[in-house]
DNA sequence: GGCGGAAATGTTATCGATAACATCCGCTTT
DNA sequence: AAAGCGGATGTTATCGATAACATTTCCGCC
């Protein structure tokens, strides 16, 4: 009656289905040794008890707890968000919570003090969505017993990885472009120090040699659709621009917006590609060609390889790589 | 030399300081009876090994983590995906960490799932961004002695919430466009059981009835730019359809291009106001006119209330409604 | 039928912090 | 000068799990 309040430990399983504690914790971590029947009038109390596993105890014996850490930018970007979702889902279905850590920068600074808070918290484990260089540098700190991987890093690391292959999204866009008829593509980048924007510039520009075309000059932003907007302004008013890559959507969104002003239509005039196939490019004037990536399954891959090093500390250093996908839509139909 | 790997503990400190763990325990949390001169000493002694409190432990001791468990629903929508961008961000600030919990949908059982695994983490407070009715139900079986904070949820609740002022957004929208010179106006809601759906239907509503203009019959969508198109295309046949009010901005992105398509100019056949202001909308075609939503300040002042509730238990049920922001752009502008 | 060994279970130590209580010390108070 | 008090510190118990080791039980086999 007195403890009403308090909930369940171990012991009070224990004495309920008249075993030792040892014998509830062995259930519970599905040891072989435990004779099935024990097992049943142990699952039983831990079901009449409504009992659940305290995870700090655990924690604090095993100096591991089920808990993953995130580090990714303070990011409102469709493509981090949808990330962060997607692994949380996963990662829920295995039994892990995920704590995240987001960083206004990802400089070095920035990134120790995340690391070191999840690392205060004992994380199982850690994923970092480190699109940066610097990141990659910031990131010597951690334990190198601690399982660790990386989402959209750079693939030359070495490090235990997971990305689209961006090169690929970007050779097939240009592809696309160039297919249609187009003489050459201009492609306005996101931030050069961006791993994505470091391997669609390289698709990019390869594809376009490949195929004996002029390479126009690079032009960089930041991921924003203001920034397209403000390159856009630029791209209106040359005549001989009349295909664009864009790296990502919303720089995309920017320049329909300017090339409509300056009263260059679309695809007619000027044709555009994105990437990342939010789920608005469909409707955007005109609807959106652009390269979907699949999200989900590079948040599951990502954990997979996580609990893969959780399981045999051997640090395998596999590398995932996503194939994206071509969406062809009004903005840059393929050859009529 | 045989305990590298092992990182310092209490004990640890308080050898090289020369007292006892439990005077560094109290150096760590700030109790009062510490002489100066020991403190600094500790203090070195914490520096130069390099010590970080075991976070398990002290749970496990406090029934207690520093850890806030976040509650919402599975999306990569910008309003949630923002939210809880900004509170991690607030919470890392107070020293807290960030676990969330995502849900495909706000239904009780999923919803219990979640809270259960937050609670097996022993969080020191709940946030729930619950939009719902569902979702406030659910979470009947929260101990009363949790700190919870919702947001966006029920403001007839009782309980501590932070929301957005739906309906004064949705006032000041409607107003805007009767304002322009319009008959009446149009509303595209979000799903009808979200509580921001509902706010905003009803200062739409209220609005109307206050001006004496006639209530046109109530559409409702989803919050995507798929279905805002679908309605769209409707509302585009409809002459007398000149002014429309969308619940959110992808909405009014599927709206613009369904109008676009039968040849209906914006502003200046039919005027689209939409709502969350997010950053592409200035850059629809046409800029869109919207109701600017201060995510940032209701995650900090959840945050508040929560850290409030921790401190001194008596629940405080304190709501705080936090003012958007009528921003004027082409796709409505003022009248002229 | 007793013995060996594995399977099943119990006992005790341990993780690293906080809580509760005990102690020591110096100073005021009467 | 003895008593009393409170500030500063130390000692021991405790949280709830797992690990390591100890013990009992069960079974097959010679």
């Amino acid at each position: 009656m007195d403890k009403v309040s308090r909930s369940p430990a171990m012991t009070d399983v224990a004495r309920l289905a008249g075993v030792s504690h040892q014998t509830v914790s062995r259930v519970l971590n599905d040891h072989p040794n435990v004779k099935e029947q024990t097992r049943i009038r142990v699952r039983a109390a831990i079901a009449e008890l409504g009992y659940r596993p305290n995870r700090a105890a655990r924690a604090l014996v095993t100096g591991r707890s089920q808990l993953i850490g995130v580090v990714a930018r303070n990011s409102t970007l469709f493509g981090p968000a949808t990330m962060l979702s997607e692994f949380e889902q996963a990662a829920a279905d295995s039994g892990f919570a995920v704590s995240v850590g987001s960083v206004r920068e990802l400089d070095r600074a920035s990134i120790s003090a995340v690391v070191d808070r999840h690392l205060d918290q004992r994380v199982a484990g850690l994923v970092v969505i480190a699109n940066t260089a610097s990141a990659t540098e910031a990131l010597a700190e951690i334990p190198g017993d601690l399982p660790v991987v990386f989402i959209d890093g750079d693939p030359a690391s070495g490090r235990p990885l997971v990305t689209v292959d961006q090169v690929a999204g970007a050779r097939a866009a240009t592809r696309h472009l160039l297919d249609a008829g187009h003489e050459t593509v201009w492609h306005v980048s996101g931030p050069t120090d961006w791993f994505d924007s470091a391997g669609r510039i390289q698709g990019w520009r390869q594809t376009l040699e490949e195929a004996g075309a002029e390479v126009p000059p690079l032009l960089s932003a930041d991921w924003s659709a203001a920034e397209g907007y403000r390159t856009g302004q630029m791209l209106a008013r040359m005549p001989e621009v009349t295909a664009i890559f864009t790296a990502n959507d919303h720089l995309a969104l920017g320049i329909l917006r300017a090339l409509h002003e300056r009263g260059r239509r679309v695809p007619h005039d000027v044709a555009v590609v994105g990437f990342d196939d939010v789920p608005e490019a469909a409707y955007f004037i005109p609807p959106l060609t652009t390269v979907r990536q699949a999200f989900g399954d590079v948040a599951r891959a990502a954990l997979g390889l996580l609990l893969g090093q959780m399981r045999d500390s051997t640090g395998t250093a596999d590398q995932i790589i996503v194939p994206p996908q071509l969406i062809v839509r009004e903005s840059a139909p393929g050859r009529v």
